[in-house]
DNA sequence: GTCATCATGTAAGCCGTTACATGATTGC
DNA sequence: GCAATCATGTAACGGCTTACATGATGAC
């Protein structure tokens, strides 16, 4: 899921990791906040697999290392100085994606596990993706809203269930179910459209 | 969470696990599937903490232990009988909510952390609590979706979110957010409609 | 007699969070 | 010079899932 957003961010520019959690949010927006202690961990881990690599370091991580000495005072800094290295003075660490990288977004944009969380994100990086691609994807989860439908229909035909409140939750779920099922279906025939038009568009055809 | 949903079922009716779970899912439809292996732990934390208490254990249990011999082969069924009761044979053990799991029940509805996930949940058990905590409820539920929708707008606002994709995400956001928001009214004003005409019926009010 | 379902549990792991630690840079 | 923000990380813990283990009961 955070690779997935990571590698997603990065493919569109080179970032630190500060700026991802902030670019995270602009366009995830209230999908997926992701919190510092998750992120570093998740830039390292992709790191040792190949997946992004540091594009350039700030100049201030070079000028917090002091010159050796010899001298048991110089020993000291260049544990300091190591201290420094692994933690952070101002050591801005700029990630970009590599090509194992982009191989790994589109495996798991495509990727049919978890689908009920993360359509939203898998959306906002659609752009990455073909058309059939897309196409799939959309499709799917319209199969897992209508899914959904079917079960809170199922729920409400129930005997035992009376409860008022659990009826306008139950009531509430089918129409927003709905609700989505329809933009999935505007999202399809705009594809479809758009595929379309490109397959009519080289011949120029006649209006 | 799953405390909540545990004790929000048993409140209305006496259970053993399985049927537990099966109640959490038409109750609570798609809504948090809980799974055997969080559910088991949950009850038994409950029980520690004296908020459930089995009330009733199946026969089945007691004939599986079989009568003390002396023998070796005795120690042996012992263990054996030991090993069944501590793993189960058809080992029902049907709980039931007690007086703290009540108060406690009451605490975790009131409970401001984690409201985003759980209103559902909170929602299917509304009848068990009193007015005013409903529509404290629904107020701070309220509160949070526009919070919600003032971010999302804020983020479409921002410069550099031109790509259609994420676009049609946030679109889609604000209007089912503006729909959550409409619905919760409506919730609001039936409950306060009730409590209006809860004040005036006693005195019989001419129509 | 065997297969699906009922019934309860444990162990390992995933994916994330909060809290903590550390220090640089900037604006006032 | 001091606070706010920038910047990177670690440690501990939380809550849930999957997979495993174990066995009873009923239907065929």
């Amino acid at each position: 899921m955070i690779e997935l957003a990571i590698l997603g961010i990065l493919k569109e520019s080179e970032l630190h990791g500060y700026e991802l959690k902030k670019h995270l949010r602009r366009v995830l927006g209230p999908l997926s906040n992701v919190s510092f202690g998750s992120l570093y961990p998740a830039l390292n881990r992709l790191e040792r697999q190949g997946a992004v690599a540091v594009v350039a370091v700030d100049e201030g991580a070079a000028r917090a290392v002091p010159p050796m000495t010899g001298s048991f005072a110089g020993e000291a800094a260049a544990f300091r100085a190591r201290r420094l290295v692994t933690r952070g003075p101002r050591n801005k660490k700029v990630y970009g994606i590599t090509a194992a990288g982009e191989a790994r977004l589109a495996e798991l944009m495509a990727d049919p596990a978890e689908d009920e969380r993360s359509f939203g994100m898998k959306l906002a990086f659609f752009r990455w993706c073909d058309r059939p691609t897309r196409l799939h994807l959309l499709e799917r989860r319209r199969s897992s809203l209508r899914a959904r439908l079917e079960e809170t229909r199922r729920a409400v035909g129930t005997r035992g269930n009376d409860d008022p409140y659990v009826r306008a939750l139950m009531e509430h779920d089918t129409e927003s179910t709905m609700h989505d099922i329809a933009w999935i279906n505007r999202l399809i025939a705009s594809e479809e459209q758009a595929g379309e038009e490109r397959a009519t568009e080289p011949t120029g055809g006649q209006p």
